[in-house]
DNA sequence: CTGAATCCCTGCCGATACTG
DNA sequence: CAGTATCGGCAGGGATTCAG
């Protein structure tokens, strides 16, 4: 086999990339985009919902009733911004606006169900006790 | 075919598991607590160096010459917290403390490669432009 | 119905200084 | 070398109020 890749050392497990030798947090890296969209209570809550099928604002709200207005807004304007969600503002009255994952959205499936595996492997508190 | 669980729905793509039914954050969901063990700035990058191998203290500083003796050592706690790695103090002078992941920190590898995927496939900032 | 604006409180993180 | 103590700035998030 020939040498592989010199100038700079293989790390396992990690990407061949250069945005993983940052040495400070960088809004570039992918990990970095990826918990900046998961990123703040309530925001995996509202996925999961989404997860399930198109939802409007107040169907949100009836599903999670301890979330207040504004929060859900932000999530939303930050969802969408990640390019999770797109919103969908029916003409007309009383405004009706849907919200629903794109393409990308529905691939935090996988993402959550990581997340999920790890944490549900995890031990409740702290091994000692 | 017979019915499918009579009591409550099947989600696609979620877990069968009464804890991903919640309707308001939950330190018991897996998924607050994988999120919780990488929540805040650095942590990744942290976890990133222990990937590779056994570090010091001074080590991981080096490593991340940004990052704050204080923030490094919050970092170092909650990770211990979290069950994601281990010190190992060495008797003597000077003293030399070693942190390794532990079974468990090693297994966030996938969910570090899963959130580097989903943030790799994502457009840079927004689709529009 | 679907939000945005404001206020306040809390917790995070960076800088600095100090200890075993 | 390996941390802890303290302080200040800033952003996150909840409650309330107002607007399209």
């Amino acid at each position: 086999m020939t040498h592989q890749t010199v100038g700079h050392r293989v790390r396992p497990g990690l990407p061949d990339d250069p945005r993983a030798d940052v040495t400070e947090p960088s809004p570039s890296c992918p990990v970095e985009i990826a918990l900046s969209a998961l990123r703040g209570r309530w925001t995996t809550l509202v996925i999961r919902e989404l997860l399930q099928g198109e939802r409007t604002f107040t169907g949100l709200r009836r599903a999670l009733p301890a979330l207040s207005d504004k929060v859900l807004s932000d999530r939303l304007a930050q969802l969408t911004e990640a390019g999770v969600l797109e919103r969908h503002r029916e003409p007309g009255w009383p405004p009706r606006t849907h919200y629903r994952l794109t393409p990308q959205g529905h691939r935090l499936g996988p993402v959550l169900q990581a997340l999920w595996d790890w944490g549900a492997a995890a031990p409740p508190v702290t091994t000692a006790s």
